[in-house]
DNA sequence: TCGATATATTGATATATGTCATTATATTTG
DNA sequence: CAAATATAATGACATATATCAATATATCGA
């Protein structure tokens, strides 16, 4: 069985992103989580680490296989879903770098309950498990800090739950187009690679409601839709879609 | 401001429960959480214990307000449930003895993320914040039992959004009432203090939806309703209904 | 025990949302 | 560059589900 595809030498090829993988230690100015690192632990994690290449569409982990590592993704975009029954998938978020992607399985049953695809060229770090969890065991600030990333990640799932379930089409097509502007691109207008059927996935309707929906936003000026570039123009309004459900 | 009604004492009232609740030493024979706490360290947390007593349908914690204990559950059953719009509430879980309602806030922002109300008389243990952090700091084995745990909850938490976001009425009555029996309760049949608004809660509907899908489950006769009263008769058909959605 | 109140049940109806079919537009490939 | 393919958009329609109103049943307090 091979999980990871492509996975042969601990840097795959050299192409245009080379430049930007220069180990842990670089890693840990631009992310938190690595923060409370002393430099030991940090070669220690560099020494085992396995960094793979990604293109655009390419599945990085699949729900139900076994979860031997801890990923850490230092570029491109990833979405996290859940796959559902007839085909339907659920998106759980989309990560930028650097950010980690965190399985339930590590602490339970060493399994994948969710996928990943790079929706984006990316690059990613693996981490063997037992690497990473002996330094849970031995940094107890590196413990809390994972423990921080978790709750933050868990709060989230707690407003994703309020969103899917007792918010209607606009207030859920509201609440992605935020989280695409304020937690994904951080900027706006901005362009995204996710198709009509992934802002369906992520707000648990079909892609022809989503579609729908985008046009009404747009045609009420609250938005500006061209393909894949988005522009919220009345963040207040949206905001207030949100809210009302 | 008050967060916890009636803590007064250490132990609050002498009642019918009282005879039950002998100290963390004896919890720790019916939770797995407190096995790897050495006498030491439950002595630790039982200097510091407050044991509260709730009645049936008293609110224990709010969304909202701070979070600065650990809950242990030692008597009752508590319904967990974010709070949502338009006083519409989801149910998460239903919690009962020896187990512990870990919210999110603990390492995040110290808040409620989700309340908890009591649905039987219940009494719960409240262990503060510095203390549990202190352990977890301390003792890794207890650490990696919190992440355990905590990794099984949102592993719940996901199938709850497939069963929510994916599932149409039947299935997730069905889903609902599998978890009574299974999880909750433990056996079959099963009484419940839980009303039709609360089960339409757990599976995002009205109750309205919730009660008729009763009645249709119960005409086809898989299970037999009596009040509160629930007795699965045909598990595979139920477990059918749920897996088809 | 009886009225008062909350909860449960049922039916009729409105509405949000999905499905299907069709066309338009973009993207890839030979 | 054109054909082929994938993705997006739109309309007509079916249906799942909520809402509202009415009644029944259970629960509680005096």
């Amino acid at each position: 069985m091979k999980f990871y595809p492509s996975v042969k030498f601990k840097t795959i090829t050299v192409n245009q992103y080379t430049q930007y993988t220069k180990g842990c230690t670089s890693c840990k100015d631009k992310s938190d989580l690595f923060n409370c690192l002393c430099q030991t632990e940090l070669d220690q994690i560099d020494e085992k680490r396995i960094e793979v290449h990604f293109k655009a569409g390419e599945l990085i982990f699949k729900q139900g296989t076994p979860n031997m590592h801890f990923l850490c993704l230092t570029m491109g975009k990833v979405k996290t879903y859940i796959e559902g029954y007839n085909d339907k998938n659920l998106i759980l978020s989309i990560v930028k770098p650097v950010e980690y992607i965190l399985g339930p399985g590590i602490y339970a049953d060493q399994m994948h309950h969710f996928s990943a695809m790079a929706i984006e060229d990316s690059v990613a770090c693996l981490v063997d498990m037992v690497t990473f969890k002996s330094l849970i065991r031995s940094n107890p600030d590196f413990a809390e800090d994972f423990l921080r990333k978790i709750s933050l990640q868990s709060i989230y799932n707690y407003e994703l739950f309020i969103s899917l379930t007792q918010k209607q089409m606009p207030g859920r097509i509201a609440d992605v187009l935020l989280y695409l502007k304020d937690k994904v691109y951080e900027c706006n207008p901005f362009h995204t690679s996710l198709s009509r059927q992934d802002l369906a996935d992520m707000s648990g309707m079909s892609k022809e409601s989503a579609i729908r929906i985008l046009r009404e936003f747009k045609d009420e000026g609250i938005i500006h839709v061209n393909g894949n570039n988005f522009e919220i123009i009345d963040t207040d309004h949206l905001s207030k879609i949100s809210q009302t459900g």
